[in-house]
Formats: C-alpha cells, sequence, structure tokens
DNA sequence: TCTAAGTCAATAAT
DNA sequence: ATTATTGACTTAGA
C-alpha cells in the first residue's frame, strides 16, 4: 500500500509541480543507481542528482505547498468551470503554483541548447506553446476537461498573447481575451513545464527509452498506477498515448524534442522515487477528495474521461454542451475489408495521388479525408514500427541480456502496425470480394499467393497491374531476414518500386539501407520526395522503372539481418521468420504469428515490388 | 500545401 | 477496469 500511497503522491507531485522533488530529496549524495536508461557517454553526471536540486529549486517548493490545497481547488474550479466559470482556474493554477508569470518556466520551444544554461531568464519571454489548439472543436467538455484543460487553454492563449505582445502583464490580458470567448478545448492535463534546468539536463541527454519505458512499467505495476493517471499527472498524456508510448518508444534519436519531453518526465518521475521525496500530502487529498465528490470513481481523480460526465453535475453539461456539444463526431471506424483495400493501395503507392485517394474514397465509400488520415497514419505507424524493429534489435541483440532478457512488452510486436498487417493475411481474399462490393470483379485473379494483394479493390486500374506483378513473389521463403527486413522496410519497400521510378537505382541505395533504422527512415523520405512528383501512381513508377533498384533492395534487405528474434528470449534468430516458437504462452504465441504473418507478407511484397520494377516491370505494368 | 511527428479520444480488446 | 488500437487533428518545417 504504501508504494502505491507513495507513488500516487509521487505523482501528484509531479503533476503540480513539474518537478519531483522536493528540496530534501535532491540530496545529491543519494546517487541513484545510473539510471540504466541513460546513456552515459555524456556528462558524467546523473540525472537525478541534478534535477533534483535544480528542479526542486525552481518549482517545487510553491508546488509542495499548494498541492493538497490546489488539488483540492482545482477540483472545485471544475466544477464551476463547468458550471460556466471559466476562468478562474486558470490563475490559480499558475499563479499559485508557479507564481508569477514570469516564473513560468517554459524552456521548450525554445529549449535549443543554447538556453541551457540553465538561465532562467531566458525562456520566461519564450512561451511554448503548447501545442493543443486552441479552440477545439468540439469539445464537450467543458466540463471537465475542466481545470486541466482549461487551464491549459488558457495558459496557451496567454501565451501567444504574450508573444505578440510580449508584455508581462500579459496574463491578464491574456485571460480577458480568452475567456470571453471561451471555447471548450480538448482537455488537456496539466503538466507543468519542465524547467530549464530539467530541459537542460535532459534533453540532449542520450536515453535508452526502451530501457526506460520498461522501468516505468515495471514500476507503475509494482504501485497499482494505471497509465491514465500516470499519463494525466505526470506526462500530460491521454491515456492511449501513454500505451502507445510504452509499448512503442521511439528511439530517443528520433525524437524531436516534444517527443523527447515525456520521456524526460518519465526519468523525472523515476528519479524522484527513487529519490524519493515526495511530497506526502496529496494523497490525503486525493484520498479526501474522492470522498468528497465521489469523483475519482475510479480511483483516479479526476480523471476525465469519467468523470467528466459524472461528476459534473449533469445540469450543466447540458448548457455547456450547447455550442460545441455536438460537434463530437462519430467515430470512423473503417471496416476490415476496407482497410485491407486500403493496404493494398499503400503498396501500390504509399504516397497516393489526389487522384488515388478521390478513386479511393469513393470505391470504398470513405471521405477522401479518411483516405487521407489514413495513409497518413499508416505511413507514420509503419514507419515507427520500422524504428522500433530497428531499434528493438540493436538493444537486445546487444544488451538485451543485460536486461535481464528484454523486454517482455514491447519485444516483440508490437501492435499496431501490425495489426495492420495482420490484415494482410489471406484471408483478405474473401473479404475482399465482398469487400466493398465494390468492384472487385476482375481482381481476383491474382492468386493467393499473395493474398494481399489481391484484394485490389480500390485501384482498379493499378489493380491489375498490381495482380501481375504479384504473382511471383510469393516466394521469398527463404531467409527469415528478409523477412525482418521486409519489416522494416515496409515503408521503404514501396518506395522502390514506385517512388523510385527513374531514380532508385543504384546500389548505393542498398548499400545504405542495410544498416537498417536509421536508412529505414530516412528512406521513406526519399522515397516520398521521389515520388511525389510522380504521383500519379503507378504507372509512373511502372515507366521508369528502371530497374536497377530493386536489386538493391533486396539486397540490402537482406543482409541486414535483423536480428530477429526479439522477443523470443530464445534463440535464434534465424528463426524468425519461421518462428516458431509456437508454443509457449499464448499471448506471445499469437504475437509470434502475427509478426509471422506479417513479415510473409512483407517479404512478397518486396520481392513483387522488386521484380516488378526491375524486371519487366514495363510490361506488367502494363497489364 | 504536404508530410512527419505528436496527441487526443473513441472504442476494441483484454 | 485497464490497456491497446486507430481515425482525426494540431503543429512545425520545407
Amino acid at each position: 500500500m504504501q508504494a502505491q500511497h507513495h507513488a500516487l503522491l509521487e505523482i501528484e507531485s509531479f503533476g503540480r509541480g513539474a518537478v519531483p522533488a522536493p528540496e530534501g530529496q535532491g540530496e545529491p549524495g543519494k546517487v541513484l543507481p545510473l539510471p540504466a536508461y541513460v546513456k552515459q557517454e555524456e556528462g558524467g553526471e546523473l540525472p537525478a542528482s541534478v534535477c533534483s536540486g535544480t528542479i526542486s529549486g525552481s518549482s517545487q517548493t510553491p508546488l509542495s505547498v499548494l498541492s493538497p490545497a490546489a488539488f483540492v481547488q482545482n477540483i472545485i474550479r471544475k466544477v464551476k468551470s463547468e458550471i460556466g466559470d471559466a476562468g478562474t482556474y486558470f490563475d490559480q493554477h499558475w499563479s499559485a503554483e508557479r507564481g508569477p508569470v514570469s516564473s513560468m518556466p517554459r524552456p521548450f520551444t525554445s529549449v535549443s541548447p543554447s538556453l541551457s544554461s540553465s538561465s532562467s531568464s531566458g525562456y520566461s519571454a519564450m512561451p511554448r506553446p503548447w501545442p493543443r489548439a486552441e479552440n477545439g472543436e468540439s469539445l464537450p467538455n467543458s466540463e471537465e476537461a475542466s481545470a486541466a484543460e482549461e487551464d491549459q487553454g488558457k495558459l496557451v492563449e496567454v501565451k501567444s498573447e504574450v508573444e505578440a505582445s510580449g508584455s508581462g502583464e500579459s496574463e491578464s490580458l491574456g485571460r480577458l481575451s480568452y475567456y470571453p470567448s471561451y471555447v471548450p478545448r480538448t482537455l488537456k492535463p496539466t503538466v507543468p513545464p519542465l524547467t530549464p534546468e530539467q530541459y537542460e539536463l535532459y534533453m540532449y541527454r542520450e536515453v535508452d527509452t526502451l530501457e526506460l519505458t520498461r522501468q516505468v512499467k515495471e514500476k507503475l505495476a509494482k504501485n497499482g498506477i494505471c497509465q491514465r493517471i500516470f499519463g494525466e499527472k505526470v506526462l500530460g498524456l491521454s491515456q492511449g498515448s501513454v500505451s502507445d508510448m510504452l509499448s512503442r518508444p521511439k528511439p530517443w534519436s528520433k525524437l524531436t524534442q516534444k517527443g523527447r519531453e515525456p520521456f524526460i518526465r518519465m526519468q523525472l518521475w523515476l528519479v524522484d522515487q527513487l529519490g524519493q521525496g515526495l511530497v506526502q500530502s496529496v494523497n490525503y487529498t486525493l484520498a479526501y477528495l474522492k470522498r468528497r465528490y465521489g469523483l475519482l470513481s475510479t480511483g483516479s481523480d479526476s480523471d476525465s474521461p469519467s468523470t467528466r460526465s459524472d461528476c459534473v453535475s449533469p445540469c450543466l453539461a447540458p448548457s455547456d454542451f450547447g455550442h460545441f456539444s455536438q460537434s463530437k463526431k462519430a467515430r470512423v471506424v473503417l471496416a476490415a475489408e476496407e482497410k485491407e483495400a486500403l493496404k493494398k493501395a499503400y503498396l501500390l503507392e504509399p504516397y497516393p495521388s489526389q487522384h488515388t485517394i478521390e478513386l479511393l474514397g469513393s470505391q470504398l465509400s470513405l471521405k477522401t479525408n479518411t483516405v487521407i488520415n489514413w495513409f497518413h497514419n499508416y505511413r507514420s505507424r509503419m514507419r515507427r514500427e520500422v524504428l522500433l524493429e530497428g531499434y528493438q534489435d540493436n538493444d537486445t541483440d546487444p544488451e538485451s541480456s543485460s536486461y535481464g532478457g528484454g523486454y517482455p512488452h514491447s519485444t516483440p510486436t508490437p501492435h499496431s502496425p501490425d495489426s495492420d498487417m495482420e490484415d494482410r493475411k489471406p484471408a483478405v481474399f474473401h473479404s475482399r470480394s465482398k469487400g466493398c462490393g465494390l468492384h472487385g470483379e476482375t481482381l481476383v485473379k491474382v492468386k493467393q499467393e499473395a493474398p494481399d494483394n489481391c484484394e485490389g479493390e480500390e485501384e482498379e486500374e493499378e489493380q491489375v497491374s498490381t495482380a501481375v506483378k504479384f504473382p511471383c513473389l510469393l516466394k521469398n521463403e527463404e531467409e527469415a531476414d528478409d523477412c525482418h527486413k521486409s519489416l522494416r522496410e515496409d515503408g521503404a519497400l514501396c518506395k522502390t518500386p514506385l517512388g523510385t521510378p527513374g531514380s532508385l537505382p543504384e546500389p548505393g541505395q542498398s548499400v545504405s539501407r542495410q544498416d537498417s533504422e536509421e536508412k529505414l527512415v530516412s528512406d521513406p523520405v526519399s522515397f516520398k520526395a521521389a515520388s511525389e512528383p510522380s504521383r500519379s501512381s503507378l504507372e509512373v513508377s511502372l515507366n521508369s522503372p528502371s530497374a536497377a533498384s530493386s536489386p538493391g533492395l533486396v539486397m540490402s534487405v537482406s543482409p541486414v539481418p535483423s536480428s530477429s528474434a526479439p522477443i523470443s528470449p530464445s534463440p535464434s534468430n534465424a528463426a524468425t521468420s519461421s518462428d516458431p516458437s509456437p508454443p509457449e504462452n499464448p499471448k506471445s504465441n499469437k504475437n509470434t504469428q502475427r509478426r509471422n504473418e506479417k513479415m510473409a507478407n512483407l517479404n512478397n511484397i518486396i520481392h513483387r515490388l522488386e521484380r516488378a520494377a526491375n524486371r519487366e516491370e514495363t510490361l506488367e505494368w502494363e497489364f
């Protein structure tokens, strides 16, 4: 219990103050065990010690003081806000916690290394606007999102103003202006910004995100803290984001500054725990609140979701919503067939032209925006997956052992993207036909071998070609490695064929790619660039086909052994594709399977593409 | 204007 | 109830 308690407190404290430690904790002396996630090379010092000291200094004090009370107040405010009183919270939160405006630290944006030097002075000026937008549209929530949200929103506003005007009083101004037209926005948790010191300390220090997330997960589990709370109080992110981040952390080097922030917060949180010094009272506050308001039903505190509606007085809600309530849009859920079709289209054209998008949209009866969003998301997720794979492999390979085996969680299969991939399976076929019913007709042909592809629906014309091409593929069987690569390259792949049309070629390419990660990443991009011009589609690519590229691709790919086996503790990588591993726990099996499928599909695809590109391309495509 | 990176938040899956 | 997935959006950069 205590631990949990403690943890919660910490969290709370975090939320309130960015930083963890109260002065006490800092003891530098306590050297934390070097956090495994921090790559040592850099500075010698550990973050922990540092941060505690520094950090605490800045925000801490105030925070600690307020926390309990503040917390309560927040809640109250929330209620109020729901009711209509939007304005207040903001003040309090910031003024109280942070003190005068000036105090707000917000290194973020600027964060450029330069500011590093800790001087706080600099940053005050630059507010880092939180990303969220301002008006969210919708949002229902006025409610609860309450306080936090508002806060945020207001903050944002203020900042912007400040930026614009630059004057100090901005705060008040901002508020004023803001409120009147207050528009509910998406909520955002209110975690204080990182202090410049924190920023400095952590932003440029290399971190092993995989290890870091592993530790965080471990701690969360140990303390019974759920993602929602952790996200809300510590990271300032929603549950889904937390889940995603913890299960599929991007390599530090691939993160933007903004993307690193949550990881920095995680580090601080971990450190704090280690260092312990938490803020105590918060807990009680929570308990009190719960009792009092019944809010936190679940346990958590104010959670947004649940609370929102509930807690808040029902009455209010309606009114508030008023305008925006409706805005809530129904979530679009793509049918499996639709996804399949889109995936196929993606394989053919990762960066579809407007025309293609429209075509897909009409064929699938989807809005073009939906199609566009799907492509954006898919590319993004595939890319991430690739990175992750590379990252894990690397990690794992070498060190994984150190960690003990690795990351259970993350390890293996990344889900989401995968999932997509999974779809690809053969099954598709059937569905396809029914699929949207769209067309279907012809396509069929493709053989099963390439199950996935077969689909074709959408791109009709393209389809054809596709079909043609695919036939070849399947066979790749061989190297497991390929599979891996394929995976990674997935994104890349596509490019080859298409994008590169002309350019591709070269062996050089292949070489470069080998590396895996980086390359991968880059590739896509390049790909994109290349393709763009041509965008139109397949045809284009076809033409140019200079055959060259493909071979390279392949080759490169294979070589890289990605290591595979990420997951499996065991053994061989080779297995990967085939992996086999059958056994063990269901879950793992499942993952494995997915993975295998995925790989297989990717391989196929790759091969096909390559071939198409290389060889006969023209002909085939023409078809 | 387009894309990548980040996130949110609804909803699916456990 | 918590976690995972994923469509939609926001922001930043080119």
